[in-house]
RNA sequence: GUCCCGGUAGCUCAGGGGAUAGAGCAACAGCCUUCUAAGCUGUCGGUCGCAGGUUCGAUUCCUGCUCGGGACACCA
């Protein structure tokens, strides 16, 4: 527990027995301890509603409960400076903040474990996410979930999960058969040949290039060969370079992956035959029409699902449904899946075969939002250069990595998404990723010079020293972060991180506009500011780390 | 028709059973002989989509409607 939050609980404590105390209510009637902190500094710096919530056991006005309870209240054990009553009963705190400068203590201490939380419990969790086809190449969807993801597993990671990243590899069915026909057209193409695309085939503009160097490279044996053989070749080569290719890109977006799972494997381990038995096994299965079905309806879907078509071919809910029983099987405490807006119309059937199976609630499915681009104010719906929809890749290059990251993650997954590009690009004080880069660059700077004026860093400064009305505000939200981490990991809101860093940017900005650092006059203020610069450059350059962004030393 | 997400300031979005609903941008007015002005300070700006319900209290929860986006194969 760190001093915040021992302070907080100790508040907590001290109103419960007050309320005892006062006999409002007994222990068994006590409500839960509310705290807030109130948007307004003059509302005190801690508030409570409890007085509300006993109103209707104690039968009696709020404002008069308040007054009871404030009667009661031990203020010395609870670090209280001051108690108004307020509006409709509320119960203002006005803390003595001495207490907060141990926060700058804690984080010398802890250093970039500052900020770490318990609330995992060390509960083992797998996060499925990106899992895109490798018949392409990544485009913007798959960027957000790739930031989204990765910033949810660092974030679970730091609130004490143990967490597993995961890459699903449809790398068997029927869309790979498609891409082998795809290049095979394009690769006939580009030896002059007429070859006609499949109405389903892949158009894009990485395929023509794969089928081109294949045809540079390789010249016309392959059209020697008889087309399954052929087919089988292109099959090979084109999944294994777009695969690489994927895995590439992941790379350059920071994004890793503790494992990539191919689906053929659940083919080759007769894991998918397994699934169909089963869920037979469970009574959910049934066949009509000649085909086989999952009784998906009696898990709240809308109808039941095909599992074997009446040509004999598994569909492709079957292997997912194996995928995710040899998930499983490996132990999960908890599975994250996270998909696209796109694909939200699986979320029933699938989370129906997990229950199906007996696992009611192991089964998490996050869907990101659509995102749409946009340039000189107008949306951006295909690449300047290809003609085709905007990669990823594409975007790092256009606006940078950081930024695209950044944006990525402030928005909450399940709100669309307006990517402004010309906001991604500028580097101003409009751009919220250079805003908070900045707040961390100056604290070098402010770092360096202290350094070459030859100011003595103490080991011990005296902290009591910073009471400045910008300080304490700095202290307060440093001492905020473990329960921005705690928030943003248990409600799987990754965005709260970059909104806390922008705040505490903001706070840092306001601190060095009203107050000088180094003061070579004021050896021991000096002392504890660098110490708080220290301290703030410590959050900053963590919560970056966890989104994915670097904190440069200079700008 | 059914299902999912959203509707909060001119724009992009946070927030969320409580006190005067927040931030950035935009607009306007100030602040650099002083640790990076990629910064700071202030002003302007809102019937929280509409209507009911629950509650001492609803922008927040529930229901209905409405608008916008997306999804609804024996495709993957």
């Amino acid at each position: 527990m760190n001093v915040v939050e021992q302070v907080e609980s100790q508040l907590k404590q001290s109103i419960e027995q007050a309320v005892i105390k006062a006999e409002l209510a007994g222990r068994d009637e006590m409500p839960e301890v509310i705290l807030e902190t109130p948007k307004e500094k003059s509302h005190g710096d801690y508030a409570t509603n409890m007085a509300m919530q006993l109103a209707r056991v104690a039968k009696k006005p709020p404002r008069d409960i308040a007054q009871d309870i404030v009667d009661q209240l031990d203020t010395e054990a609870a670090s209280v400076k001051s108690v108004e009553i307020a509006g409709p009963g509320f119960i203002n705190f006005f803390m003595d903040t001495s207490y907060l400068t141990d926060v700058v203590t804690t984080i010398f201490d802890q250093g970039d474990e500052y900020g770490q939380t318990n609330d995992g419990q060390g509960e083992r969790v797998q996060i499925e996410f990106v899992s895109a086809n490798p018949t392409g190449t990544l485009h913007l969807g798959h960027a957000r979930g790739a930031a989204y993801g990765d910033a949810l597993a660092n974030v679970m990671e730091k609130a004490g999960y143990d967490v597993e990243r995961e890459y699903y590899i449809n790398d068997a069915g029927n869309q790979i058969d498609l891409l082998a026909q795809s290049i095979d057209v394009r690769y006939a193409q580009a030896l002059g040949e007429e070859k006609t695309m499949p109405d389903e085939g892949y158009r894009g503009q990485d395929i023509i290039d794969l089928a081109n160097d294949l045809a540079e490279e390789h010249g016309r044996s392959f059209l020697d060969m008889n087309e399954a053989g052929r087919l089988e070749a292109f099959r090979e080569h084109g999944l294994n370079h777009l695969l690489d290719q994927i895995k590439h890109d992941l790379e350059t977006f920071r994004v890793p992956f503790d494992s990539w799972f191919s689906e053929r494997s659940l083919y080759t381990d007769d894991k998918v035959h397994a699934a169909v038995e089963s869920l037979k096994e469970k009574g959910y299965v049934y066949e009509s029409e000649g085909a086989v079905w999952f009784r998906s309806t009696d898990f709240g879907d809308d109808k039941d699902r095909v599992l074997i078509k009446n040509d004999g071919n598994y569909t492709y809910l079957t292997p997912d449904i194996a995928y995710h029983q040899d998930k499983i099987s490996r132990g999960f405490d908890r599975l994250i899946n996270i998909w696209g807006a796109d694909h939200h119309g699986y979320v029933t059937r699938m989370k129906a075969a997990i229950a199906a199976l007996g696992y009611d609630d192991l089964l998490d499915i996050k869907i990101t939002q659509m995102v749409n681009l946009f340039e000189n104010g107008e949306k951006v719906k295909m690449s300047k250069r290809t003609g085709k929809a905007v990669t990823m890749k594409e975007l790092i290059e256009e606006v940078g990595l950081d930024a695209t990251r950044y944006f990525f993650i402030m928005r909450s997954n399940d709100a669309h998404l307006d990517f402004d590009m010309d906001l991604a690009r500028s580097e101003s004080n409009d751009n919220p990723v250079y805003y908070v880069q900045y707040a961390h660059a100056r604290i070098c700077s402010m770092l360096r010079q202290a350094e070459e004026k030859g100011i003595a860093t103490s080991e011990q400064p005296d902290l009591s020293l910073l009471t400045a009305e910008k300080e304490i505000d700095l202290l307060k939200r440093l001492g905020d972060y473990p329960q921005v981490i705690s928030e943003a990991a248990t409600k799987q809101m990754p965005h709260r991180i970059p909104q806390y860093v922008f705040d505490l940017a903001s706070d840092l900005h306001s601190f060095y506009n009203a107050e000088k650092v180094i003061d070579q006059d004021q050896l021991a203020l000096t002392q504890a500011r660098i110490a708080l610069m220290q301290a703030t450059r410590t959050v900053i350059q963590d919560a970056l780390a966890l989104i994915g962004v670097h904190a440069p030393e200079k700008m």
